[in-house]
DNA sequence: AATAAAAAAAAA
């Protein structure tokens, strides 16, 4: 394609970006504080600019048969250009920009603030040196070159009328927040333009009519624009039914808010955080210009639930269809996001348009993690938030993704250290593109929540909101806000200070915390869920006992709940009360099942222990035994927990478990009183002696710090107010300093201190990857650190640490022929082919059967197992995009199997349960 | 000798 036309494409596509894609918030980002139509011009100007670097003897040598007419043409190839290192066409695009504005009289750092666009079109930012540097330049060519390149440098800016405005641009750097979105927006404005089948190399159009059809046929559609309406009866219209007190307060701070901040919900389950986070998302998105809106959650199965809520009140949000992308790595098994696929927005009888309706859609164009990303909508996991803080490939199309939306993140405090960093970068880059975040979370220790304000403050700076009134609030707020001293100091943040509640002492929970641009306001909404005393008390780690407390407690009925922090203590434990109390009093739960059996027990827990309503309790006792799989997001209600020691924040959120909703007394037996046992430790030594498994999991330090704070005075029981004491008990868990008794104190300090080098090590790790703050100049080397994708294996970035894990998809062999597993509703028993794929319906059959393998397996000797799973494959199923790559562990008819050593059984009962081989 | 849960993948 002649370099000429793929440059006016690209330029032209990037102006119908600007006209029929793009939110007012990211207009605002470009813009710079320049006009809008001189916004449009520099973004048409760069985009057309992008591939000038192709003008150069090194590039166009690529293709020897197409040189012949160019040295006809007299334009010289010497062989220094011929050969490697050949510099990326990006980079002299960037140098003969700069070169070009320099001639123009800019100064270099100007230069090259705007130069860096074409610079880092392919996605990685270039260095400072890769532009100065000698080759660059030699590469260009001599003489004829120079010509062809100063003249198409000047055609474009011709075209692109941006020559009227250079006095203006030599005078004012693009800020760095700027220079992002906008290479993210002349990246997909090349991506469109360099498919040759919509963008022809031969074409007798005219330029504005062969991009009309082919901006038509990728389909794209336009930025939601939010109408909430009157804010006062917007959650009743969405969501048919009241708001609860959190909700109300959240949409009233969204409408208050004076310019796009962060908003921390602090809040239990059960008071409706995700309905309060749509809805001020929308009053957000309304004010401030935002067309779209993002909600990321913890895991998978959490983003998959989501779905129906959230395309349920897309239908009233929206009067059109809207581009919608599910993101994490299992969307294509997810069936409702599938069939949103075979909508389109346009045609035939798929049609949907025109309802007047919200109805989401999944684009064709909008596939794939880094252009998903950019539909208007979209959920997916905290990863694919966190990506946009991770140095690599294309960062700019994520930071693009999240600027035009209103950021929602659920369940912000399961976040852990290596987490936090990539969440405090992605705020500071949030806070600078001014685009509004709403944070739900469980009670956050202090210092935690400070460094989340603060880092959205740091780059946050004063803005004005789209509409003309930012409607201040009327009615009075259920609590009055007292003025807060000075905010605790943070180490290089700026700090946000303003209003907040109380100035010593614990927080109130729930809590709103809102901060704009260097102010903050505090916020109690009254709770809506229950208020209630625990008992709690501490007992030994004996079986025995177990059982004995739990036959007495459930001898009237009701339910009990013991939550154990290993797999194996789990198994242990459910193996003795079914040998004690009953075969079928006793459910198993833990992460150790299929995929598609672990989704089946959470719903089954759902539908008779879930609230009044949507549950159905079954009389008698009944006895739930589960690993931390039972302390997230699973809405049900115990009338006595047992637990084993844990971090005291995680504590808290198990004993929310405890009499959660309202139900008769009669149901829960003789539990009538909300009662925690907490185990899993030896608590007659003192110092006292967590369960070695439970130290391995969570350290030592943490598991006595919560001994510390939950048992303060070494009595054998006391009561906790909850909500009320959460604040409290958290701040006083996670601060700097604890008292500990006399005794504790060497085994205590040393705890400690190896709890600070695990987490500084793996702080540091994090950082290294991170893209840490906004620069204030320029974005030289910022992608870099690591070459390559930013996701993915293999000891690249990634934005979660720990050992990798080891899942596999489980058949059942018989004879020599592999089956779905029987009891699988859709395919269940049927046979796979040996030499061929699996057509899409068993391969996703297949694919709903992974399991991840334990520890013994996936760490310690996973060169073998790999190995032998490798043997057993079978090499046709790489041609199947369901199956392809994953390891495939053959169970026998029994369901078991020998690996690495070791002896599998599975059952769906059970899990998966591994032993030593004999 | 032995320890949770969780995520993860193509550009022009
Ligand atoms: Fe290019
Ligand atoms: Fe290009």
């Amino acid at each position: 394609m002649p370099l000429w036309r793929h440059l006016s494409d690209t330029a032209e596509v990037a102006g119908l970006l600007w006209d029929r894609w793009m939110a007012p918030s990211v207009r605002r980002i470009i813009a710079d504080g320049r006009p809008d139509d001189v916004a449009r011009t520099v973004l048409v100007w760069l985009a057309g600019s992008h591939d000038l670097g192709k003008a150069s003897p090194a590039f166009a040598a690529q293709v020897r048969p197409l040189t012949e007419p160019m040295r006809d043409a007299g334009l010289p190839f010497s062989p220094l250009v011929e050969h490697p290192p050949r510099t990326p066409h990006a980079q002299q695009s960037h140098r003969i920009l700069r070169q070009w504005l320099e001639s123009n009289g800019f100064d270099r750092d100007t230069a090259d603030s705007w130069a860096i666009v074409p610079g880092g079109h392919h996605g990685v930012a270039p260095g400072r040196d890769d532009i100065t540097h000698a080759g660059v330049a030699a590469q260009a060519g001599t003489g004829p070159w120079r010509g062809v390149q100063q003249e198409l440098t000047d055609w474009v800016a011709r075209n692109s009328g941006i020559t009227a405005h250079l006095d203006s641009l030599r005078t004012a750097a693009l800020a760095p927040t700027a220079q992002v979105v906008i290479t993210a927006v002349v990246i997909v404005a090349d991506w469109i333009a360099s498919d040759t089948a919509r963008f022809p190399c031969f074409d007798t159009r005219s330029t504005a009519e062969r991009v009309r059809s082919g901006w038509r046929d990728v389909g794209l559609l336009p930025a939601w624009s939010a109408d909430a309406g009157a804010v006062e009866t917007l959650f009743g219209r969405r969501f048919g039914r009241e708001a609860r007190p959190a909700q109300e307060e959240a949409i009233r701070a969204a409408q208050a808010i004076t310019g796009p901040g962060l908003m921390i919900i602090e809040a239990p389950m059960g008071e409706g955080k995700t309905e309060a986070a749509l809805a001020a998302g929308e009053v957000l998105a309304e004010r401030f210009g935002c067309g779209g809106l993002i909600f990321a959650l913890p895991t998978m199965a959490t983003s998959d639930a989501m779905v129906d809520r959230f395309t349920g009140w897309l239908r009233g949000a929206a009067q059109s269809a809207q581009p919608f992308f599910l993101a994490h790595s299992k969307a294509p098994l997810n069936p409702t996001f599938a069939a949103m696929r075979t909508l389109s927005p346009t045609t035939g009888d798929g049609g949907v348009d025109g309802c007047g309706a919200g109805v989401a859609v999944a684009l064709e164009w909008l596939t794939g993690r880094k252009k998903g990303m950019l539909a208007n909508f979209v959920i997916g996991t905290i990863d694919q938030v966190l990506y946009a803080a991770l140095r690599g490939r294309h960062v700019a199309l994520r930071h693009l993704a999240l600027a035009g939306k209103v950021v929602v993140i659920d369940e912000v405090h399961a976040a852990d250290v290596y987490m936090a960093v990539f969440l405090r970068d992605v705020l500071r880059w949030l806070g600078a593109y001014g685009v509004p975040v709403i944070l739900l979370s469980a009670t956050l220790p202090a210092a935690r929540r400070q460094e989340l304000l603060n880092a959205y403050s740091t780059g946050a700076r004063p803005a004005t909101p789209a509409s003309p009134t930012a409607r201040a609030s009327r009615r009075r707020r259920p609590r009055a806000l007292t003025s807060a001293g000075p905010p605790p100091p943070s180490c290089d943040e700026a700090t946000a200070s303003g209003e907040g509640l109380a100035g010593a002492g614990p927080l109130p929970y729930p809590l709103i915390t809102i901060a704009g641009a260097g102010s903050m306001v505090q916020v109690a909404p009254a709770a809506a869920g229950l208020a209630r005393t625990v008992r709690v008390e501490f007992a030994s780690d004996d079986e025995s006992e177990l059982v004995d407390l739990v036959r007495a407690a459930s001898q009237g009925g009701g339910v009990v709940g013991i939550i154990r922090n290993t797999v194996g203590r789990a198994q242990r434990s459910a193996a003795v009360l079914r040998a004690e109390l009953g075969e079928e009093v006793v459910t198993l739960t833990h992460s150790r099942y299929l995929a598609t059996d672990r989704m089946r027990r959470d719903r089954d827990l759902l539908a008779e222990l879930g609230a009044p309503g949507q549950a159905r309790r079954m009389p008698g006792p009944r006895i739930v035994v589960g690993t931390q799989v039972l302390e997230q997001s699973l809405d049900i209600d115990f009338d006595l927990l047992v637990t084993d020691l844990a971090p005291a924040d995680l504590i808290l959120q198990r004993m929310g478990r405890l009499h959660r909703h309202r139900r008769h007394a009669h149901e829960r037996g003789l539990m009538t009183k909300p009662r925690c046992v907490v185990v899993g430790a030896n608590w007659d030594a003192d110092p006292v002696e967590p369960d070695r498994g439970s130290v391995a999991v969570y350290g030592l330090a943490a598991l006595l710090r919560a001994a510390v704070v939950l048992r303060s005075d070494g009595s054998p029981g006391r009561d906790i107010e909850l909500p009320a004491d959460i604040p409290r008990l958290v701040d006083q868990a996670y601060a700097a300093e604890v008292e500990v008794p006399e005794a504790w104190c060497a085994t205590f300090d040393d705890a400690e201190q190896k709890a600070q080098q695990e987490s500084a090590g793996r702080t540091t790790g994090a950082e290294m990857f991170s893209i840490g703050k906004v620069p204030v100049l320029d974005l030289f080397g910022w992608s870099h650190a690591n070459a390559g994708d930013a996701e993915g294996h293999d000891g690249r970035a990634k934005v979660r640490d720990g050992e990798d894990g080891l899942e596999v998809l489980v058949v059942q062999q018989r004879g020599d022929g592999w089956f779905v597993l029987p009891w699988l509703s859709d395919c269940g028993g049927a046979e796979l082919p040996r030499d061929a794929a699996p057509e899409p319906r068993l391969a996703r059959a297949v694919a709903q059967c992974s399991l991840r393998l334990p520890r013994q397996l996936s760490v310690w000797r996973i060169d073998q197992v790999i190995g032998e799973l490798e043997r057993q494959g079978r090499a046709s199923w790489q041609q199947s995009p369901w199956v392809r790559g994953e390891l495939v562990l053959p169970l026998s008819e029994d369901l078991t199997a020998e690996l690495a050593g070791f002896r599998l059984r599975y059952s769906r009962r059970d899990g998966l349960v591994v032993e030593e081989a004999e």
